[in-house]
DNA sequence: TCATAGGTGTACAGATCTGTACACTTTTTA
DNA sequence: TAAAAAGTGTACAGATCTGTACACCTATGA
């Protein structure tokens, strides 16, 4: 029970800054909104980069959860389908992308406001699209799919890519075509290797 | 003549806003670096938001000069294959990544710190990925390729993701895996409507 | 009961940031 | 050559931001 205020600074700060961007979320704005004073949250927290650390770390993990029970969900719509886990994937971003609170990716955003590679934050996000890319290499080893590396950047360059198009330009279907985008992908390569 | 200053100005904050950010980069930075004093700054510039703006308007100008230069460049490799502009695209995209000034997309890093879709930053993004969408129907059209707006949107889907994945991950080679799936879904369009 | 851990509230130091004021110099042009 | 336009330099108002200091409150468990 301890770590409840803990709690609340993160998932608060993860709001703002999703809402107003890194630099231009104040610690005191997190203070105030949070209502936890500014001295327990600099007891929890050094400065503002390890909060924004943190924060990052919280939010790669409610990802990684939201997204294991959202593909266990979906694919339940593909029992006779191949790839079922995969489809389910593109079916779970276009339900986050429908959402109002829907933002972008944290981390690509991240890396917007962190431009140089080796700063931490910046790391941080490398570090969670390489997990998300192990993730779906991984989906296509268990659907015995070859060139299970290779395919899996390209199905993370297509989830990337309906993420920033459907945040930049509003295109709230940038899933569902990236979801077809993915389908011929996969076909291709099944063609090619039956030949 | 009377520009060069305000030219020296936008082309120092492009710069600037490129490494550090958006938010990151304050006035006083641009007008030092930029060795133009503060007083003519403001004469051209109200305020920093519209700074931004014109920068924006600026970049893209440049960016649209820049790929049609780079389309014909390139294109004379394809010139026996079919959608050799196309093609050049993501070669054109891929000689951007390489660069060592490579930060990502400017507008897709100004939507990630102006998140709100209504602020004027963050419609720039939009009006200047609708123009890309729109330069690559054309010449989805030019290639007599049907259902070209619906290619459209998905071949500049695979570019933003290309972009966001080279930055991200640092994944250098993301614009030749775009070009691959776009040869790839060209391919599947070609087979369809000759069935 | 009382030490301890966790939390509050607020003031503030010091840096930085946007934007303005004002007096001055340089360049251009008519 | 003189007026107009463009630019300089600097100080500073006022806001905001990060991070710290310090005195105080409250729950709890040994």
């Amino acid at each position: 029970m301890t770590s409840t205020k803990k709690e609340l600074l993160l998932e608060t700060a993860l709001n703002l800054f999703n809402e107003h961007g890194f630099h231009n979320t104040g610690i005191d704005m997190v203070q105030s909104v949070s209502g936890v004073s500014k001295t327990t949250m600099y007891k929890y927290f050094k400065s503002k980069d390890e909060l924004i650390i943190e924060v990052l770390r919280m939010r790669h993990n409610q990802f990684s959860e939201w997204m294991d029970t959202q593909v266990a969900e979906f694919s339940k719509a593909y029992e006779d389908k191949p790839c079922g886990k995969l489809r389910a994937m593109f079916d779970a971003l276009h339900e986050w992308i429908q959402r109002d609170s829907f933002c972008g990716c944290n981390f690509i955003n991240a890396c917007a406001e962190f431009t140089d590679c080796s700063h931490p934050i910046h790391q941080l996000a490398t570090d969670h699209k390489l997990s998300v890319q192990k993730y779906v290499q991984n989906l296509l080893e268990q659907a015995e799919i070859p060139e299970s590396e290779a395919l899996a950047i390209k199905i993370c360059l297509l989830m990337d890519g309906a993420i920033v198009y459907a945040h930049t330009v509003g295109q709230k279907q940038a899933a569902s075509i990236a979801k077809d985008m993915m389908l011929v992908l996969l076909e291709y390569t099944a063609c090619r290797n039956s030949e």
